[in-house]
DNA sequence: CCCTGATTCGC
DNA sequence: GCGAATCAGG
């Protein structure tokens, strides 16, 4: 693979759209190793990664914890739904009144409702990239994103393939 | 087994 | 520098 400016560019511009390596492999028709190795390469390797290299035999003798993870929850309405906790239908525990009297002194404040309103979810304008980034003509589509979507109905139809056979396409 | 990204290492 | 092989997790 010759790494041409061009070549650069396209691969941070699909990067930064936020395709999987995989697919920026598939769109440039290189492979997916070649787009991390390149990424990697450019410093610029920040996707969230589904695993973590670390060693945890040097750090499991002081193990600092360094935070409790406090759970935010945020995500108001979508796909918060089908996770919703089986409230059990058995009784709940009856607290036994041997309880320590100094137990629940620290009541944790109860977090305060997330509720972010938004402005309008479904009336963004479509991110497509027009142009070359950095240049100075370069803009983003200004047309209107389909609901859910980043992008505007022309523009959803290149960036979304077909799950199977998406060997190749206008890219 | 499909996917994901990360790292290694011969070239 | 490059990327296949490999690793590691979902």
């Amino acid at each position: 693979m010759e790494w041409t400016a061009e070549a650069i560019e396209m691969l941070q511009a699909l990067w930064a759209e936020g395709h999987s390596t995989a697919e920026i492999g598939r769109r440039m028709g290189i492979s997916k190793n070649a787009v991390v190795g390149k990424a990697h390469r450019l410093n610029l390797s920040a996707r969230p990664s589904p695993i973590r290299r670390e060693d945890s035999e040097a750090r499991a003798a002081d193990t600092p914890r360094p935070a409790p993870a406090p759970r935010v929850a945020a995500r108001p309405a979508a796909a918060a739904v089908e996770s919703a906790p089986t409230p059990s239908p058995a009784a709940p525990p009856p607290r036994p009144v041997t309880a320590p009297p100094v137990a629940q002194v620290t009541r944790p404040a109860p977090p305060p409702p997330v509720v972010r309103a938004f402005p309008r979810v479904g009336a963004r304008s479509c991110c497509w990239p027009i142009g070359e980034p950095g240049t100075p003509d370069f803009r983003f589509c200004t047309a209107e994103a389909t609901s859910g979507r980043p992008y505007c109905a022309e523009h959803a139809a290149i960036a979304y393939v077909k799950a199977r056979d998406r060997r190749e396409d206008a890219a």
